[in-house]
RNA sequence: CGCGGGGUGGAGCAGCCUGGUAGCUCGUCGGGCUCAUAACCCGAAGGUCGUUGGUUCAAAUCCAACCCCCGCAACCA
């Protein structure tokens, strides 16, 4: 039997695949394997499960679009956030994958013991619905019309089952109060404990109106419903219903976005409690990476994908600058030029310069062997080499373990580049090269060099968990051939390098690179449309997932299309603000035939008065649509500029008649 | 009273929970060094820590009020 080690369960979200892995996805996971492999090395039997939420509404349409089935989209996507994840060198421990059979029977399994304890309940589920879109219209009120398509939604009503969320409210405050770590950081526990104080409602957990989930037994057509699926995913991927043997649920971490810490902390310890079954140890909610202080999305058009970066600077780098540059729990910001500056002065120069001239001097000096130094207090003992004797000394060592303990990844990689520098202050200060050219000095060039090799070796250990790539191999060449996974980060004192043992060839770890250039690479390769940009083996595999779901909007149409849109000249007779709307203006337009009232977002940028009389392009076929509860009935034609998409009215150069026709 | 984040040298950010030297990266200026990836080291300039009041021997940090910025949502047909 092996000696038993205490086992540390971790997740990623499961990711849904209705898209591709953007930066946040990346982020989420590469601090998940951070912690992995920091727990590992800290001698934990580490499990750590990521995966992919394909069920839904949204996975349907998207394949219908794609023309394909279901089963074939979710597999191509899947496929997809896993060579991902596998080219980054993450190698989650579990893939689970909603659509795993074993996924299905812990779904199952789940909802019988839910309800076998009385907290599942029929019942019925108002609400408004798009029959179009086929989805339910969350918050809308009867009448109001689809966002998606506009069209008018139907009050519902279905029959489907609830889960008594209600009867949770008292033991879930009682969890919080006992376990304050259980929801981390505090402004997000905060958010939840108001929320849970100002009451539960229960939840409905099943739809008939979906086809594309997981049946519920016995009482088809129902299926399970988003959450009571996808978060049960953590359970089934280390066993479901056989989780004892397997021993590693309950989980110690679920890692979250901040946008999902809800249904984390409320629902999914709710589920467990109810069928009676181990709660997790604790929630995380990180924050998002904004782009230029904006969330990223799709319609601004400034998702960041992970790839270029990847392909350009290497997957440290990426890893050290989400991990440095950003506080982890609080928003922080992504861009290009700091990711490019930090790669320079920190690992570049920093890191792998001190690595390339440490290495470099035993090369030269002592033929490749790690020196032996002087023993007891040298006389190199002066000045800074007590900087350095102390900066790796048990007590800084741990401060920065405990550092990692709690997440505290900038501050810890701040204190561990503090180190890099006081090094490199000891080889400005100790000259080994001058030493060098005198033989009497021989002792004190050893000491500096073994010091400096010790230094890095305690360096290359303590940030092996963010830089798993890189310091393997500036671990080689320090001639160390234990691997550094499994190194015990707990153990690591100063003194362990053994003299004598061969280094490797010096090799730029992290070359330098020109910061345009590097950035236009980058960008470059982002704006290829969805093709993903290969990094390493195993890429390509599934360009077709990506293409399918990624660039519908690169697709030409044809004249006939076109003509369908019926555009004309029109003139703005009235304009008033929208009252209790930010961006709307209420206009009438003469365009010719008639006078239509039509309402425009364009009420930041734009004057009412200074429209009146104004000649516009509008759209004069489109489907009336209510907003903000004013009718419009066509839409003003306007360039959207800038990142924020100010809206530029259009205009003619020469006079124009009212009514005419653009085509 | 919709939800949330933030205001700290020129830029971007830590520090705030657990009061006591204002730290990091970049930028600017001057110097040093040549082992190293135009690198590294030293020194300098530059901060009313949004405002006001309170608690305290002591406040960037705790409390109260206020001002300003930014996301999300409502509302970009």
């Amino acid at each position: 039997m092996p000696p038993s080690r205490p086992k540390y369960y971790l997740t990623t979200p499961i990711y849904y695949t209705n898209g591709l892995p953007h930066i946040g996805h990346t982020y989420s996971t590469i601090v998940c394997d951070t912690i992995r492999r920091y727990k590992r090395m800290m001698g934990y039997d580490v499990v750590m499960t990521t995966g992919t939420d394909e069920h839904g509404v949204n996975v349907e349409r998207s394949a219908r679009k794609a023309g394909v089935a279901e089963s074939e989209f979710v597999a191509k996507m899947a496929a997809e956030w896993r060579a991902t994840w596998d080219e980054f060198g993450i190698q989650g421990d579990e893939f689970i994958r909603t659509t795993d059979l074993q996924h299905a029977h812990t779904v199952q399994w789940l909802f019988r013991l839910c309800r076998e304890n009385g907290f599942v309940y029929a019942g019925h589920y108002t609400g408004q619905y798009c029959v179009f879109d086929n989805a339910y219209v969350v918050d809308a009120a009867p009448g109001d019309p689809c966002p998606d398509c506009g069209r008018p939604t139907e009050t519902v009503t279905e029959q489907n089952y609830f889960f008594k969320l209600s009867a949770f409210q008292k033991p879930l405050l009682d969890l919080y109060a006992k376990h304050p770590e259980f929801i981390q950081p505090e402004a997000r526990r905060n958010e939840v404990l108001s929320f849970v104080d100002g009451g539960l409602k229960d939840l409905s957990i099943t739809r008939t109106t979906i086809r594309w989930g997981i049946p519920v037994p016995g009482e088809e057509p129902h299926v399970f419903y988003v959450w009571f699926d996808a978060l049960t995913a953590y359970l089934s991927a280390v066993g479901g219903p056989d989780y004892e043997r397997r021993g590693m649920w309950p989980a110690d971490l679920h890692l979250v976005g901040k946008e999902i810490i809800r249904f984390h902390a409320v629902y999914w310890p709710a589920f467990l409690m109810a069928a009676g079954l181990p709660l997790p140890k604790q929630i995380w909610a990180h924050g998002w990476l904004l782009m230029d202080s904006a969330k990223m999305s799709k319609s601004r058009g400034n998702v960041v994908r992970p790839r270029p970066i990847v392909s350009v600077l290497g997957i440290d780098a990426l890893r050290y600058y989400l991990l440095r540059e950003t506080v982890f729990g609080q928003d922080g910001n992504f861009s290009y030029d700091a990711l490019v500056q930090r790669y320079n002065s920190d690992l570049a120069n920093g890191l792998g310069n001190l690595a390339s001239r440490t290495l470099t001097m035993i090369e030269r000096y002592f033929g490749g062997a790690i020196p032996t130094p002087e023993s007891g207090s040298g006389s190199t003992d002066a000045g800074t080499r007590a900087e350095v004797l102390t900066g790796f000394s048990n007590a800084s060592l741990s401060a920065i373990r405990s550092l990692y303990n709690n997440f505290s990844f900038s501050l810890a990689l701040e204190r561990i580049w503090n180190l890099i520098s006081v090094v490199d202050k000891y080889i400005t200060e100790q000259k080994p090269w001058s030493l060098a050219e005198d033989p009497a000095n021989r002792p004190r060039l050893a000491t500096v060099l073994y010091d400096a090799a010790e230094a890095l070796r305690n360096i290359v250990v303590l940030s092996h968990p963010v830089l798993p790539m890189t310091t393997a191999k500036v671990w080689q060449q320090l001639g160390q051939r234990d691997s550094l996974d499994r190194y015990r980060i707990d153990e690591l004192t100063w003194g362990q390098l053994k003299p004598d043992s061969r280094t490797g060839k010096p090799e730029a770890v992290f070359p330098r690179v020109e910061k345009t250039e590097a950035i236009e690479r980058m960008e470059a390769m982002e704006n290829e449309p969805g093709k993903p940009s290969a990094v390493s083996t195993g890429a390509g595999a599934t360009p077709a997932a990506a293409s399918s779901a990624a660039a519908p909007a690169e697709s030409k149409i044809g004249i006939d299309d076109f003509t369908k849109i019926e555009m004309r000249v029109g003139q703005v007779k009235t304009a008033e603000r929208v009252a209790g709307a930010d961006k709307l203006l209420k206009l009438t337009v003469d365009i010719g035939t008639e006078v239509r009232q039509i309402v425009a977002g364009i009420a930041q940028h734009y004057e009412p008065e200074a429209l009146i009389g104004r000649k516009v392009a509008v759209v004069v076929n489109l489907q009336p649509r209510k907003l903000r509860g004013v009718e419009s009935n066509g839409m003003i034609i306007a360039a959207s500029v800038g990142p924020e998409g100010r809206p530029v009215l259009t205009g003619f150069l020469e006079e124009v008649e009212v009514g005419a026709r653009l085509k």
